[in-house]
DNA sequence: ATGCCAAGAAAGTCTTGA
């Protein structure tokens, strides 16, 4: 089972990207993040002529989560549990009907927080506490599990090229670290670690200032594999050629393969 | 430090992102 997370940054703006990376990749989980669109307005028809299954939790103008399967999908739930005055779109899960196993998956994205301090890094902080209440009642069930998506978390130094440029951003606050830390900490494998242990890798490289001619990135969407999930895990990447191409997302996708 | 770019809502120029 081929699992992949995408910040699209509006789905209108990337049908045609997304559409020929699902066409070239084939994965059989598509977990997109800022699809800026409502439910309705979700291109739906499109994808399932293209094989997919759809499921959205969207919200005007932006933020917006959703999972595309090949797979049959059972038990979709959306909202992040723990605030029901929370009216931001950034939750989804299902449980993804596998030929050898059923898995359990979750679109996240969380909150960037900036500017520091404030009340949108309040809102960062208090997400990633419900977040981590929630991800050890899915870590008890004992089942293959995979929490991914946009974290809006560089995790170490060496997951930037630019280091000292983040060190008081919301992203990168020791804070804001302890926080992704305690959360993998619960028991999580964070997949691509597992894979690749070299600086230099990332997910996201800013429009700005030429920031993908320079590699000057930022790794910040992760999937984080339950013990079930992890001993499933026969390999997992970044599509980093996708930022190259055009109408670029400001995000490339990054993918697992479990045996499920 | 800020926001060089991009997207959305909307119809001028904000807000948001990271």
């Amino acid at each position: 089972m081929r699992i992949a997370t995408f910040n699209i940054n509006g789905i209108k703006a990337r049908i045609e990207a997304l559409s020929d990376w699902l066409g070239e990749f084939k994965p059989d989980v598509a977990l997109l993040q800022e699809i800026k669109s409502v439910d309705e307005g979700f291109p739906r028809a499109h994808f399932e002529d293209m094989g997919y299954i759809v499921e959205t939790h969207g919200q005007k103008g932006f933020n917006g989560v959703a999972i595309l399967s090949r797979l049959p999908l059972e038990d979709v739930t959306r909202g992040l549990p723990g605030d029901d005055s929370d009216e931001q779109a950034r939750w989804i899960e299902a449980t993804v009907m596998g030929a050898g196993a059923a898995v359990r998956v979750c679109c996240l994205y969380l909150p960037n927080g900036n500017p520091v301090p404030g009340p949108k890094y309040d809102y960062k902080l208090a997400w990633m506490a419900r977040l981590e209440t929630h991800a050890r009642s899915l870590l008890a069930q004992e089942q293959p599990l995979v929490v991914a998506g946009d974290y809006n978390i560089i995790p170490q130094d060496e997951d930037a090229a630019r280091p000292e440029a983040w060190a008081a951003d919301a992203l990168a606050l020791p804070q804001s670290r302890a926080a992704f830390r305690r959360i993998v900490n619960l028991g999580f494998t964070e997949a691509i670690r597992t894979r690749n242990a070299a600086p230099g890798i990332y997910s996201f490289w800013d429009y700005q200032a030429g920031a993908w001619e320079k590699n000057n990135g930022i790794r910040i969407d992760h999937l984080l594999l339950s013990p079930q999930a992890a001993d499933l895990l026969q390999d997992a990447g970044i599509d980093a050629a996708v930022r190259g191409r055009d109408k670029p997302s400001d995000h490339v996708p990054v993918w697992i393969e479990l045996a499920a």
